[in-house]
DNA sequence: TCATAAATGATTGACCTCGATCATATCAGA
DNA sequence: TCTGATATGATCGAGGTCAATCATTTATGA
């Protein structure tokens, strides 16, 4: 029996919803749920996820709660080699009792997992990049504080002038921070609000690293973060002579090359 | 082939490790990246199951990302109806362009929800519950502050005094607070922090709601939160005859009750 | 009003998942 | 060293899932 065309849409957003919030849900509770066929199910899944609204597994399906989220582990999955040497580098910095700053970007949240592994004592991490938290939260005998901040629509960072005064009130050993491109003239982000903080944590912070990959190596971003003066340490998969070639000449022992 | 007990384990804590980054993953996938049969992964996934550390599904399993947040789910399915009603009374208070705070615990979860389906123009939402966030996130047109603070181990919550003082410097035209217990003396709470939290926002709020259902009353808790007379406004699903009884007496008007 | 398009539920067959069972290999403890 | 316990992979049957198809019903729009 066909039925209106705004029931079938009230229903997949009640779908979506329930998803949403339980997570999780086989077939055979959608069906109850929405007091339909196992068939009518089926087909709002897939319209569902052709529109990538939700997930489909083998059995029933997932709200993209992940939506915010997984985009992160989707990005982070594409380079990992690179990545993962970046944060194996990075977490090798990290000596117990220390405070470290993790920015936004999937860097951070390679050097998150790294430290979840080979994780030092005492250590105190702070960050703005929620989607740490996953991860961060569980670490047993670490200290997370979170940067306070306007919440960033389908990112999952936290900005403004609240996170850039929440910086300046902190202490900071290490901080690793990322950039969208480097060009000889310096390092390069999207947005003028990240740069804020990435500036306000560099005040604060006793080291700061940045971690960029090969990719990003003669690329620009809208804003300008910075010359390769301000720039304590990189941590990247590229060689000096490499660096030379696009111009970039940086003083000896700034250069921390990735691990295997 | 046996293999040594410590070998078990630590593909054990692999399987795991590789739910909490990528969410779901399907039988096939678990095998080829752990290097064992469907018959070895399937006996895994039982027995991280039986730990509680995984959530199998039919054809895979999930991480217990969620560990930090579904906990949050959980406790809220259980007394969906008081809390739904509570939340509706309270979503009616919210007017556009108002800035709302919302304080940690599973009702403000449930009016987070409830903003969701009838979200009033140019909100700003204030809060420190992390939970709140995947549901927040996607609010068109709303804009989310999030207080900075330390991250409750366990909870999904930011505390501490980072969190108060950038309370201080909020303006709340609403707030939502919630209290483990109430008795004729006033509102009572677990911790410390959190009621220090709760002060600095009553302060800056231009009205403070209290939001308990009926299971509060007569319960107490460690820490004393203030008296009645420092609520503005009490949504519950209780009424003035059951509050009189358990000896509280409360302003006229100060009674919201719960919506159908 | 009528014809068309669309939504639904039932059915079917192919494929998949799951748990149990069994033989085998090897770890662990006596 | 020897023996029992245990981890593993293969196999199998029961039952579940899925996409496709079909008949039926009803909204939609001309």
């Amino acid at each position: 029996m066909r039925v209106p065309r705004h029931v079938v849409e009230a229903r997949r957003s009640r779908l979506t919803e329930l998803l949403l919030e339980r997570g999780y849900l086989p077939i055979s509770e959608l069906c109850e749920e929405l007091g339909v066929s196992e068939a009518t199910a089926r087909r709002d899944l897939s319209a569902l996820e052709s529109e990538e609204r939700i997930t489909r597994t083998y059995g029933g399906a997932l709200g993209e709660f992940n939506a915010t989220f997984t985009s992160f582990r989707e990005r982070l999955r594409h380079d990992t080699e690179a990545k993962g040497g970046i944060a194996r580098a990075a977490a090798s910095l990290v000596k117990p009792g220390m405070k470290v700053y993790l920015d936004a970007g999937t860097t951070a949240f390679a050097i998150a997992q790294e430290l979840r592994r080979h994780l030092p004592e005492r250590l105190t991490i702070i960050t703005n990049n929620l989607a740490l938290l996953e991860t961060l939260g569980t670490l047993p005998g670490a200290k997370t504080i979170v940067l306070g901040g306007q919440l960033l629509e389908r990112q999952s960072v936290l900005l403004g002038n609240e996170a850039v005064k929440a910086a300046t009130a902190q202490e900071i050993d290490l901080a690793f921070l990322s950039a969208q491109g480097m060009t000889d003239t310096g390092l390069w982000n999207s947005q003028r609000d990240i740069i804020r903080l990435q500036h306000a944590v560099m005040k604060r912070a006793g080291r700061s690293c940045f971690c960029l990959d090969r990719s990003k190596l003669g690329r620009t971003a809208p804003e300008h973060l910075g010359a390769w003066t301000r720039v304590g340490t990189l941590i990247s998969d590229l060689s000096l002579p490499e660096l030379r070639q696009a111009g970039i000449t940086l003083k000896p022992g700034t250069l921390l090359p990735t691990h295997p």
